[in-house]
RNA sequence: GGUACCGUGGCCGAGUGGCUAGGCAGAGCUCUGCAAAAGCUCCUACAGCAGUUCGAAUCUGCUCGGUACCUCCA
């Protein structure tokens, strides 16, 4: 069988996987900031890592997976007037930071497990490492890397990129980014343009701060992934994740952070999404064109024409590989819809049958295609996550199974052997790896419905005293584990036992 | 301006130097009381130009077009 590879952003080349401690493995991933609620262009990383989490599992890794919530607000614009995001809108709203911080934690959580993605190891919030990071930030200054102006400190790039490879994750030239021209007010405090900041001086006015040995401040935005990653995973770990997006500056800061603190570059393989896009620009804030996740999920927004479900999203974006960007349109989620139906209606039977594992077989040819395509999920999955390869091969086994169903082929025409191999093989790629599931909310809009049809043909029943009908709906249903009640004000309502 | 990346059939998208994914849509057929579902078959593309090669969508160069990062951003 092929061996895991994973494209590395910091060597740009696919490199087979070899944890540091065998049997080990320890991935962080860079999560939400919760200032507001969270967007379809969110859902990307946390449903590329979650498979990335459960591939790894599969494996027989045992996997810490540590994605934080950055609950603490950061200036909007290095350099400008320093704002923070969460108190800003606080204000406005006039909530409690917390509170707001609280509402959006929630809601994400909810939509994380809309998506079917398993809960991390550890999710750590950075208010809840205040502590750690100005640890950090004090082992920088005594290392000589970073320096006080005012009641703020900053990382020193210049005197990092004498000796370290800066810009090397991003690709970036460190003379382009000590020349940079671009103007930003109140830049008069770093020794040069590149650094940035690992705590700043909390305005007057600013609601989140805290006491720290240069005044009360607020940490800087990096710093907390480099602190939380060191407490949780060590000096150096196995994967980072992240959204392409955040390679520069943030990533590429938190290799300079963690290198100087910890002796040790922090990161073994760098992994980073690819943007979803709309109409070819990327969903982002900035571009006021995001959809939120509640709205894809309810179909209230002007540019959707109706909901699309979690599952719906979660095939649409595992039908992409991670490392392009992939286009969000209508069309595009109403194919994946329908694609997504077909394949879950072909592998729920083929859960639920149980063949003749005995069989030889008949069709040579037949079963040869089905080990290979089943087989092959390995490879692709090995191949950098390639999840589009892998479901295009379910595809070609969607017809093969309903013919089985169909009784097009007949079930001995494949040996017992393979048809178990595509039973558990299914199972362990539908389920356990990409995560797949039937639609659950769906089907309960769905059988509301079928509720309601039984529900009034039995009113009817009972309104012409016909109580065969009717004691025969409510027994039958009885027996499926579906209870109703007729209550007193004449409605009859149910519950699932 | 700097640095990358991308340009695939009606749409979405995978991809390797030769064997030409997959989904959706469309057409025909089979099955079917009707319908749906399902199955079979068809539609065969790689921005343009030049080059390397026995052979390129895949390598090189140029042109055109697009995107991302360089500032908060998944």
């Amino acid at each position: 069988m092929s061996k895991l590879k994973i494209y590395n952003s910091y060597s740009r080349e696919k490199e087979e996987f070899e944890p540091l401690v065998p049997g080990h493995v320890g991935m962080y991933v860079c999560g939400p900031t919760v200032s507001g609620e969270s967007h379809l262009g969110h859902a990307r990383p946390y449903i590329t890592f979650d498979v990335v989490y459960r591939y790894l599992m599969h494996l027989g890794y045992k996997v810490r997976y540590v994605r934080n919530i950055t609950d603490a607000g950061h200036f909007e614009e290095e350099g400008r007037e320093a704002e923070d995001k969460i108190s800003k809108k606080a204000q406005i709203e006039r909530l409690e930071p917390m509170e707001l911080v609280q509402k959006y934690t929630n809601l994400y959580h909810w939509a994380m497990e809309k998506f079917n993605n398993l809960p991390p190891s550890i999710e750590p919030t950075a208010t809840g490492h205040i502590v750690e990071q100005i640890g950090m930030i004090e082992k920088l200054i005594d290392a000589g890397y970073a320096y006080v102006a005012g009641g703020s400190v900053y990382f020193d790039v210049k005197k990092y990129a004498e000796n370290h490879d800066y810009g090397k994750l991003s690709g970036r030239i460190i003379d382009d980014l000590l020349e940079t021209t671009r103007a930003l007010e109140g830049q008069e405090e770093k020794k040069d343009k590149a650094d940035f900041a690992l705590w700043k001086e909390a305005p007057p006015e600013h609601i989140m701060r805290w006491k720290s040995p240069w005044g009360e401040g607020f940490p800087g935005w990096h710093i907390e992934c480099s602190a939380m990653a060191t407490k949780y995973l060590g000096a150096q770990f196995d994967i980072h994740g992240g959204g392409m997006d955040l390679q520069f500056p943030h990533h590429e800061s938190e290799i300079a952070q963690s290198t100087i603190c910890n002796h040790i570059a922090p990161v073994r393989y760098w992994m980073h999404n690819n943007m979803i896009t709309i109409n070819g620009k990327k969903m982002g804030k900035s571009y006021n064109n995001v959809i939120k996740l509640t709205e894809m999920f309810s179909g209230d927004h002007p540019m959707l024409e109706k909901a699309f479900s979690p599952m719906t999203i979660r095939f649409f974006i595992l039908q992409t590989h991670y490392r392009s960007t992939v286009d969000f349109s209508n069309e595009a989620l109403v194919a994946s819809e329908k694609g997504l139906k077909r394949l879950m209606e072909a592998y729920e039977w083929l859960k639920q049958t149980t063949f003749d594992h005995q069989s030889a077989g008949t069709d040579t040819e037949l079963d040869e295609k089905v080990v290979k395509l089943v087989s092959e999920f390995d490879d692709f999955i090995n191949d950098d996550f390639n999840t589009a390869k892998v479901l295009a091969n379910m595809f070609e086994l969607v017809p093969v199974i309903n013919s089985i169903k169909d009784k097009q082929i007949k079930a001995d025409a494949l040996s017992g052997q393979t048809l178990l191999l595509l039973q558990t093989q299914m199972k362990t790629y539908v389920e356990d790896i990409l995560g797949l599931q039937a639609e659950s909310a769906a089907e309960e809009d769905k059988l509301k419905g079928v509720m309601k049809v039984l529900i009034d043909l039995r009113k009817e029943a009972r309104t012409k005293k016909d109580w065969a009908t009717s004691d025969k709906i409510r027994n039958q249903l009885a027996e499926i584990g579906i209870q109703l009640k007729d209550d007193k004000d004449g409605n009859i309502s149910w519950n699932m036992q």
